[in-house]
DNA sequence: TCGTTAATGCACTATCTAGTTACTTATGTC
DNA sequence: GACATAAGTAACTAGATAGTGCATTAACGA
């Protein structure tokens, strides 16, 4: 019989429904910001009813929160995975560069995230406990790395681990976020393969330079 | 007499009107984006009838793509002001990085409406022909620049006018724009004016490292 | 003084959107 | 196998929100 095949009654399977929920949130969120997000349409990409939305998470700023916590979770787990204390501190330093382009580059939503929390004055990041603690861990690992350098003396003195952060963070980040603005200011491809490599090789040295002694 | 001083018939005058709408409209935009904008939000603080806004405007959104046209002609207007070509190439490139530092910290709107049209990837700065023209002589400009500093031995040679450009940007831009998930972060006030002013020192550094000679 | 044009104001609408109410159906346990 | 609980659905609402129709009034030249 060719009788319609009648919307199967589907598995329930909560956990998966509240993966695809924030899966479809992160994507919605990161391509329109928090104000511009539809809760219709994180639904729809979910394949879940909206309602699902406010039984798993209660509120559209609540599901922002995970969001955002969840991504800044990812970064840093994988930022740990390094393993930068085992490694020469040049070679660390130069694994650390490359590693926050690559992060940034593969995980395009991240940015759009971060921005996004920043023009809400990161109201929802403030909350979160978890947020704190990775930051801790991370921003030490990098203080660990430039102390190691110093003390064999292939590092300069004195510089700050925050600043240095703030540093490698930015020169990817500014480049990949206003890139769009950024082809038209400059009149050049800035995302083909060759000019992104070009970039984190100009980065790269940058950093370099910015840290290692004379 | 006390009488109600009865809502002055108000005198016209066209041009103060398109003024005080796009001055509230900057605001807004900068607070909100785009999309949370509001346009009676706009017309309250314009001091005018919403009505004035479509009839000079056309649409929130014409109206957005003329207050990013007219923060992209000061900031590359008070950029070709600082007449660098007549200045020693390294204080010529210090000038330039504290300008960009200091143009940042004193127009804030300016970075969040670059942020706001990148997440509209540009749609509205593509159509204008002004900012077009007022890149390619900033452009121009750095590239002069660089190109004496390498004549007079003081610059290293084969450095990209427009991965500097984007450098110096980035490194001041990318901290100012999160300095809210910055602070929870780096767990420390970034914007109090020491930290400022040991931003501006360290990025001052930075570029110098990276562009002079050894 | 008159008439045309442009500036201004008010009230309205069609549409959208976060969040909810009230219901149905699957699942696993005793 | 029936009962309790959790998963899922559809239709609805109250409030916003971009954009308009239309009437009114100032400005200014003839």
């Amino acid at each position: 019989m060719t009788s319609a095949p009648k919307a199967k009654p589907k598995a329930r399977d909560a956990d998966a429904t509240q993966k695809r929920i924030l899966s479809a949130a992160k994507k919605e969120f990161a391509k329109s910001g928090l104000g511009g997000a539809r809760v219709d349409v994180i639904a729809e990409r979910a394949k879940a009813n909206k309602r699902m939305i406010y039984h798993y998470f209660n509120s559209k700023e609540e599901l922002f929160q995970r969001v955002l916590e969840d991504a800044y979770s990812d970064i840093r787990t994988a930022e740990q995975k390094l393993d930068l204390d085992h490694m020469d501190p040049k070679a660390a330093l130069e694994t650390l560069v490359r590693f926050t382009w690559d992060y940034y580059l593969k995980n395009p939503e991240f940015i759009t995230l971060v921005n996004s929390e920043n023009l809400h004055k990161a109201k929802h990041l403030k909350k979160s406990e978890l947020v704190h603690q990775l930051s801790q861990r991370f921003v030490d690992m990098v203080a660990r790395l430039l102390e190691r350098g110093e003390k064999e003396g292939v590092f300069r003195s004195g510089i700050d681990a925050v600043q240095l952060n703030i540093t490698i963070a930015a020169i990817g980040y500014y480049y990949l976020t206003n890139r769009f603005t950024g082809t038209i200011i400059y009149e050049r491809d800035l995302m083909s393969p060759e000019a992104l490599d070009e970039r984190l090789r100009f980065n790269m040295e940058t950093i370099m330079r910015l840290v290692c002694a004379d």
